[in-house]
RNA sequence: GCCGGGGUGGUGGAACUGGCAGACACGCAGGACUUAAAAUCCUGUUCCCGCUUGCGGGAGUGCGGGUUCGAUCCCCGCCCCCGGCACCA
């Protein structure tokens, strides 16, 4: 018999695939099309992650089924290879980016087809290819011919350490969410993408689509879609209206201050509204307040802090005077700048209102039924109840309350309402090498010109550092030749934009291009976007759900308006991949010393041993940690079932031979449960299938029928092993290139199944009955048992109750 | 605080969404083979109690209630963990 020798098997399929094209994705082919993406990897230094091939393990076994299954598989793969991990790399070793990206790229390729992937390598790509970033570039010369990109000076999030400009999804806690340095404002000439265009539709439009429900939460939670009622309070004795801004109208009674971030134009020195014996504390406060980072000023520990300006407004709903005071906990960059304080039913409002002891009104009850004064932060709320001491809202429910009093502050123009979203207009310029150029020049009489579309690639040029400049130039800027062009409209000096793209934009379209790889007029075929679009099954990890994957949304929903590619969403289904972390349950890292290599692995068990571990590991969604000893019990299965298959390929009986249907019926069982869970992507339980198959059949006599189908179920799973055992059973061609086996549904049901039998909801037993057997026939054999009798004990059986073929319960 | 997802043996995890809880595997214990070890194979393995073995009894899916003949699953009230958002008014 043969032994198992990954060394010599895994290359030799790994050669034959290559060599027939096997997993090719034919464009227009008459089979029902089926497009299945993983997110494509950031080719870094490190090679693959053993938490990428566990992903990829997983869906390559989707892919392999659906082929098997008649379908046209398109499953692709390509780099991500722009961006600060490659361009840090190149810094610090003085290499140009390009040869790193290439040697990288190199080597997660030799990687992933060391695991045997079935992906579609002739559509592989490279986002940093001049190639495939024309079109990157063509993208966002239509943002702006449709008037969705523009540049414009504003305070941005800056990182200090990357010095790069920062989209605000990139900051965590603020901080840079890859380097996690702490953020900086700084006043930049930034190009911005109008995604908040868009805000609705991508909130709307989810809907749609089959995303789990934390995905969907996550990305209407960003986008934060609220209405709000801005409502004008008179500012006494200044002429002026302050608009405040909330959500909560219906406490509008239960003023009694208002608090207004220290921004706020109302506080303009040169105005000169705040009373002067005010003016140096507001000051001194004000500037403390800049002094603060937006890290401190967040700070939910941090006391409340503010001061009373000096300033009274005017409530316009019953003409109540109140205190107007300044605090940093108000951001100007949220509503108007201005809120109502309602301490009665605002828990920051409480603890401001007891600090500085400003008078605390009740204007609902709550389900506690509590109607005196308000003395206790766990008393304050506005999630429920009844409005009380509201003039016209009396006895409303907040609900009822929130919509009557809108309507009256409309009609009677005191407020009006606007809907306001927490998502902010995308900021698409960085100032980095490794990134492409921004396709526009800038022209002294033209002003701002794009570079016209048979102009591009504008191609990234080669520079002596790659290092970014202190002012926060790109090291682009300091290549006269490059930045000193003519305009293409007036021919005229002009000068090229220095600024590169975000990490976010090759990203952004990738899908289409593995539709058609290689056009150089469009950035896909239509006909061939129209065949494979859209994605049927998109896998990525949780961290992409608010950066790349609400990006590429944005970017699909505006190609679709302006007729480039089809439909409204780019992804029909999309599941989140769980993490894979080290032994112990901490993330895997270089400096924790606790890195699994795959090419280690791969060496030591052969790819299909590693792919079968990784497949047993837990649920696709769920995060698991890596065990060395887990591996080893899949080692050894794989071995034992090599061995049983082997020796009963080489005694090569005939059907006849065997009068035992005992493993008949195994492979049928394992062929449902595989048919019914991989395409549900239960692969843990699919894996625990072949080996109960296994521990069934080993020791029974098998057809080479039988192993034929087994060959072809498990190919999926364990795509060289399934090969060799085909060939050994004489199977013609390559296994995965056999139809999916059919269940013989007629053998699973068997002659008679054993149902238990509960007393009062206790099994006492258990009888051997014919599944289509009546409820008389079974009563009569429940009756008949020992046990059943010694349990009952002479009492009356009040009800019996058989749910066919799977339980008999007695209840006395 | 809000939103989303969870809590099952020593461990990773099963249980067709109301029908035998703990599949499969790891680990552990005992045994076989071996001079010995590794490897391999066999047996056992939720906990507690009783018994001579075959066996019998009880408890048990984070906690407390409820619905039901029957609840890991459904309902009510809590506790804890993970992920996202957040002085968002």
């Amino acid at each position: 018999m043969k032994e198992y020798d990954h060394k010599q098997i895994d290359p030799k399929w790994q050669n034959e695939w290559e060599h027939s094209n096997l997993y090719r994705a034919v464009d227009f082919a008459d089979k029902p099309k089926k497009y299945i993406l993983v997110e494509f990897p950031y080719a870094s230094g490190d090679g693959v992650h053993i938490g990428h091939c566990r992903t990829y393990s997983m869906i390559d076994v989707l892919a392999r089924f659906e082929r098997m299954q008649g379908y046209n598989v398109l499953f692709p793969m390509g780099w991500d290879a722009f961006g600060l991990p490659t361009e840090n790399y190149a810094i610090k070793h003085k290499i140009n980016p390009k040869v790193v990206t290439k040697q990288n790229t190199d080597n997660f390729r030799r990687q992933l087809k060391m695991m045997g992937y079935s992906f579609d390598w002739s559509r592989e790509i490279d986002t940093t290819e001049p190639s495939y970033y024309k079109w990157t570039q063509w993208i966002f010369l239509k943002f702006l011919e449709n008037g969705l990109a523009y540049k414009e000076k504003a305070p941005i999030n800056w990182c200090p350490k990357c010095k790069v400009g920062l989209a605000n999804e990139e900051v965590v806690n603020g901080r840079h969410e890859r380097c996690g340095s702490e953020v900086e404002m700084k006043e930049l000439s930034q190009w911005m993408l109008k995604i908040t265009a868009y805000a609705d539709r991508l909130a709307d439009e989810l809907d749609e689509v089959d995303y789990p429900e934390s995905i969907k939460a996550a990305q209407r939670n960003w986008i934060g879609r609220k209405t709000w009622i801005d409502i004008s309070f008179d500012v006494e004795g200044t002429g002026q209206k302050l608009v405040v801004s909330t959500t909560q109208p219906e406490t509008i009674y239960g003023v009694t201050f208002i608090v207004v971030a220290p921004e706020h134009p109302i506080f303009d020195e040169d105005k000169k509204f705040v009373p002067e014996e005010y003016r140096d504390t507001v000051l001194a406060y004000k500037k403390e307040a800049q002094g603060k980072t937006p890290e401190e000023r967040a700070d939910e520990k941090m006391k409340k802090t503010g001061v009373f300006t000096g300033l009274y407004a005017i409530n316009p709903v019953n003409g109540e005077r109140v205190q107007i005071w300044m605090t940093d906990f108000v951001l100007m960059t949220v509503g108007t700048g201005a809120v109502m304080g309602v301490p009665g039913h605002d828990k920051r409002d409480f603890q401001f209102a007891t600090q500085y002891k400003l008078p605390v009104a009740r204007v609902i009850v709550g389900p506690d039924g509590k109607t005196g004064e308000i003395n206790k932060i766990s008393e304050v709320q506005h999630d429920a109840g009844t409005v009380v001491n509201s003039d016209i809202l009396d006895g409303l429910s907040v609900d009822e309350a929130s919509e009557k009093i809108m309507d009256h502050l409309v009609e009677n123009g005191i407020g009006h309402a606007e809907v306001r979203y927490n998502i902010h207009d995308w900021i698409f310029s960085r100032q980095h090498y490794w990134g492409e150029p921004i396709p526009v020049v800038f022209c002294e009489k033209c002003g701002t010109v794009p570079v016209p579309e048979k102009d591009l690639p504008v191609v990234l040029p080669d520079v002596e550092s790659y290092e970014p400049t202190e002012t926060g130039e790109s090291p682009l800027a300091a290549i006269d030749e490059w930045v000193n062009t003519t305009c293409p409209t007036c021919g005229g000096t002009a000068k090229r934009e220095t600024d590169t793209m975000p990490n976010w934009a090759g990203s952004s379209w990738y899908f289409y291009r593995f539709c058609d790889p290689d056009n150089d007029t469009a950035i896909a075929d239509p006909e061939k976007l129209n065949y494979w679009m859209p994605v049927d099954f998109y896998d990525g990890g949780a961290e992409h759900v608010t950066l790349h994957l609400l990006y590429s949304r944005f970017w699909h929903k505006f190609l679709n308006d302006i007729g480039v590619v089809p439909g409204k969403e780019p992804y029909r289904a999309r599941r989140n991949h769980g993490m894979l972390l080290g032994e112990g349950g901490t993330k895997m890292s270089k400096s924790l010393g606790n890195v699994i290599n795959p090419d280690d692995l791969v060496e030591k068990f052969g790819a299909d041993v590693v792919r079968l571990y990784l497949l047993f590991t837990g649920p696709h969604e769920g995060t698991v940690e890596w065990s060395d000893r887990a591996i080893q019990g899949v080692n050894r299965f794989v071995r034992k079932f090599w061995k049983f298959f082997m020796e009963n390929a080489n005694a090569k009986k005939k059907t006849d031979d065997v009068s035992e249907l005992g493993v008949e019926i195994a492979v049928n069982r394992l062929i449902r449960q595989l048919t019914d869970e991989l395409p549900q992507r239960k692969f843990n339980t699919s894996v625990a299938a072949l080996m109960e198959f296994y521990n069934d059949a080993h020791e029974k006599p098998v057809t080479i029928e039988n192993l034929q189908k087994i060959a072809v179920a498990i190919a999926p799973m364990v795509p060289h092993v399934a090969e060799e055992f085909w060939s050994a059973v004489g199977g013609n061609g390559s296994v995965h290139a056999q139809p999916w086996p059919e269940v013989d549904e007629k053998l699973l049901q068997q002659e008679s199944v054993v149902i238990p039998v509960q007393i009062n909801g206790k099994v006492r037993g258990k009888v051997n009955i014919s599944p289509d057997a009546s409820e008389d026939t079974v009563r009569a054999a429940v009756m008949a048992l020992d046990s059943v009798q010694r349990c009952l004990d002479g009492q009356d059986v009040k009800k019996f109750i058989y749910v066919p073929g799977k339980i008999a319960t007695l209840v006395v």
